[in-house]
DNA sequence: ACAAGATCTGGAACCGCTTCCAGGACGACG
DNA sequence: CGTCGTCCTGGAAGCGGTTCCAGATCTTGT
C-alpha cells in the first residue's frame, strides 16, 4: 500500500496541510517543517495521489491529444515530439485516434473531455461549429487547423504550395493538377485554395481532382483522371497519394520525371527511399508537436503569449527525383 | 458547472446512494426509482465524473501502453488497434513513447504507474528484474516479449526467422547473415537465436553482423560489413535496417536480388514501394494491440482465460522482388 | 517589554463518488 | 396477527488530497 500524506504527517509529527504546503508552495513554511516533511517524504517514498489531487483542484495533469491516424507518419511525428515535450511539464497525454472520421472524432472528445484539463486536436476532421461547442470551455489547441481566433499552430501550407508551384513553373509546366485529399480535412481546403490562387498568380492552367483518401490506393484510383487530363505536373495532397500515382503512372509506362513530375506533401520516410525519390513539401512535425504543448501549457497556467496564440511554422519544398523538366512535346 | 450526482439525486427525490446504484446496479433498485434517476440524469445530462469515481474505486479506467518509438509503423499500428479496442471497453489510453531508451522507459512507467490501471508494455526495452519489480503489482500485459510468465503477447519470431530462412534455402543460398538490432531488444535476440538453430538445422552457414539502431542508418553503416563477409543473402531485424542496406548495397555496385538476397521484418508501408520491393516476415499488429487489450481488460477483472495468459501470433513470410536465387558463382 | 503585524500552523470543510451499515417497508409464513 | 426474511433506501464514512480560516508563534518597532 502507498504511502498517503496522513503517513507523512505522523511521521514528520506535522499536520496534513503543512506537509501538502510544505510540497507545494516550499516558501509558505519554516524551512525546519520543510526539513522534516522532505525526510519523511523521503523515508516513505511518498508521492501524491494524482487522483486525489485531481479530484480537489479540479486538474488532472493530463491531456489529450487527438490524432486522425496514428499510423500516418506525419501525426506519429507530431505526437512523439508532443509527448516528450508533455513529459518535461509532468503532462501525461492521453492518446486519441479518430480512424478520419469526424463523428467517432467528436465522440473521442466527448468522453475524454471530462478526464483532461486541455485538448490538442491534431487536424481535426470535425465541423468548425462543432468543435468549438464541444470543447466547451476547456482549454484546446488546435494543430493543422484553423477555426476562428482559436489558439492553433499550422504549417504554412500557401507558402508550401508556392514553393512547389515555382519549381514545377521553373522547370517549364504550364498545365498542372492539384490532387485533393480529404474533404474533412482543413488542410487539403487550403492547399486546394492556394493552389488555384498560386497558380493563377504564376499563369498555370491549374486542374483539380479528387477527393480521395490520403493513402496510396487514393492515389492509384485517380492515376488515371490526372493522366487524361494532360497535365505535366501534379502535387498531390500527401506524399502517400503521391506514391499512388507514381505507382499507377509507371504500371501505364508513364515516368516521372520524364513524362510527368510529382510533388507530394509532409516528407514520410518512404519518400525518400522509393525510385524516383519524391520531392516533397517538408513541414517541421517536431516543432509543431512541441509548440503545441508550449502553447496548451501557457493557456493552462493562463499566462499570456507575447507572440499570439496563432503560428505559421515555415514548409520547405524538398527537392528530389520525382520532379523535373516539362517534356519538350509540350514546352 | 457540470451536474454532480447531488443534483440528480436533489432533482430525482431519492438519495445521493440510489442514484449511484442506480447506475451501477441498476437491478439493486426498484424500477420505479431507477426510472426516476433516469429521468434526472437526462434532464440534466449529468456523467459521472471519473475522478472522483477513481479516487473511490482506487479504478481509472486509465492503461498506460508504452512503445519504443510511436514513429516506426510497427508500433504505430499496434497502438492504432489497441486504442480502438481500448475504446469498446472504455479504456482511455495514456501513451508513453520511450525513445528506445531503457532509462526513459523505467521513469515513464513509474511515474504513469499511479494514474493507470494497468499497463501495456509493447517491445520494453528494460531488463526482466527491472520490469518485474517496477510494475509492482499493477496488471501487465508485454507485447512483442516474455518475461518468465508474465502474461504476453508474441509474434512467432522462430517461425518467422525459419519461414525466410527455408525460402532462402530453396533459393540455392548456403551462406546467410543476420543483421542485429538493438542489444536491449528482447525481439532481437529471440530472432537472432532462432537464426542459429535454424540455419544449422538447415545445413547454412550462420554469419551475424550488428548491432545497429533499427533504423535505415543502421543498414547503411553495417552493409560493408556484411558484403565482407561473403553471404548470399541477409535477413535484418527489421525492414528499415533492411532498406539502409540495400541502399549501400546499391551505391556499391551490388544489386538485389541479383547479387544478395535480403530479407526484411515488420513489413512496413515503405518495403511495397522501394524497388526492388522488400521481402520480408509480417506480423498481424492489428491482431497483436487488440489481443493486449483483451488481455488486459481480463486481468483488470481478474477473470480467469482458458486460453492461458502467453499467446503466441503468427508470422508470415511475404516474398517480394528482393529474394531470388544465389549468384551462380556462388551456387 | 509590549502591542501590532507578519508568518506559520493545525483543524476542518470540501472535491464527487462508492459502499458499508442500519433501519423501514413489505410479503410470506406459521 | 406477530415474526421473520427480503428487498430497498438513506445516512454517513471514507478515498487522498487542497485550501480556507482562525489561532498560535515569531518579528519588529518603539
Amino acid at each position: 500500500m502507498a504511502a498517503t500524506i496522513k503517513d507523512v504527517a505522523r511521521l514528520a509529527g506535522v499536520s496534513q496541510s503543512s506537509v501538502s504546503r510544505a510540497l507545494a508552495a516550499p516558501d509558505q513554511v519554516r524551512p525546519a517543517t520543510r526539513e522534516r516533511v522532505e525526510r519523511a517524504v523521503a523515508q516513505l517514498g511518498y508521492e501524491p495521489n494524482r487522483i486525489a489531487r485531481g479530484l480537489s483542484t479540479g486538474r488532472t495533469g493530463t491531456i489529450g491529444f487527438l490524432v486522425p491516424d496514428i499510423a500516418n507518419p506525419l501525426f506519429a511525428g507530431i505526437v512523439k515530439a508532443a509527448q516528450r515535450r508533455a513529459r518535461e511539464f509532468g503532462l501525461a497525454v492521453l492518446l486519441a485516434d479518430s480512424d478520419e472520421d469526424p463523428a467517432t472524432e467528436l465522440d473521442l472528445i466527448r468522453t475524454l473531455t471530462k478526464q483532461v484539463d486541455g485538448f490538442v486536436l491534431c487536424a481535426p476532421r470535425a465541423g468548425d461549429d462543432e468543435l468549438r461547442s464541444v470543447c466547451g470551455d476547456l482549454p484546446v489547441v488546435l494543430l493543422n487547423r484553423r477555426v476562428g481566433q482559436l489558439p492553433s499552430i499550422i504549417f504554412d501550407n500557401a507558402d508550401g504550395i508556392r514553393q512547389a508551384l515555382a519549381h514545377l513553373a521553373a522547370l517549364g509546366h504550364r498545365r498542372v493538377a492539384y490532387v485533393a485529399g480529404p474533404r474533412t480535412s482543413w488542410v487539403n481546403r487550403e492547399r486546394l485554395r492556394a493552389f488555384r490562387t498560386v497558380a493563377a498568380g504564376l499563369g498555370l492552367e491549374g486542374v483539380e481532382a479528387g477527393n480521395v483518401s490520403p493513402d496510396f490506393e487514393g492515389g492509384v484510383a485517380v492515376a488515371d483522371l490526372v493522366l487524361a487530363a494532360g497535365v505535366t505536373a501534379v502535387i498531390a495532397y500527401n506524399d502517400m497519394i503521391g506514391l499512388g500515382l507514381a505507382s499507377r503512372f509507371g504500371a501505364r509506362g508513364v515516368t516521372a520525371p520524364g513524362d510527368v513530375s510529382i510533388v507530394g506533401f509532409d516528407d514520410i520516410p518512404a519518400s525518400a527511399l522509393v525510385t524516383p525519390a519524391l520531392t516533397t513539401v517538408s513541414q517541421p512535425k517536431d516543432q509543431c508537436g512541441r509548440a503545441g504543448i508550449d502553447l496548451l501549457a501557457d493557456l493552462l497556467n493562463d499566462r499570456d503569449r507575447p507572440g499570439g496564440t496563432r503560428t505559421s511554422l515555415p514548409a520547405r519544398l524538398i527537392v528530389r527525383a520525382s520532379t523535373g523538366p516539362a517534356p519538350a512535346a509540350v514546352r
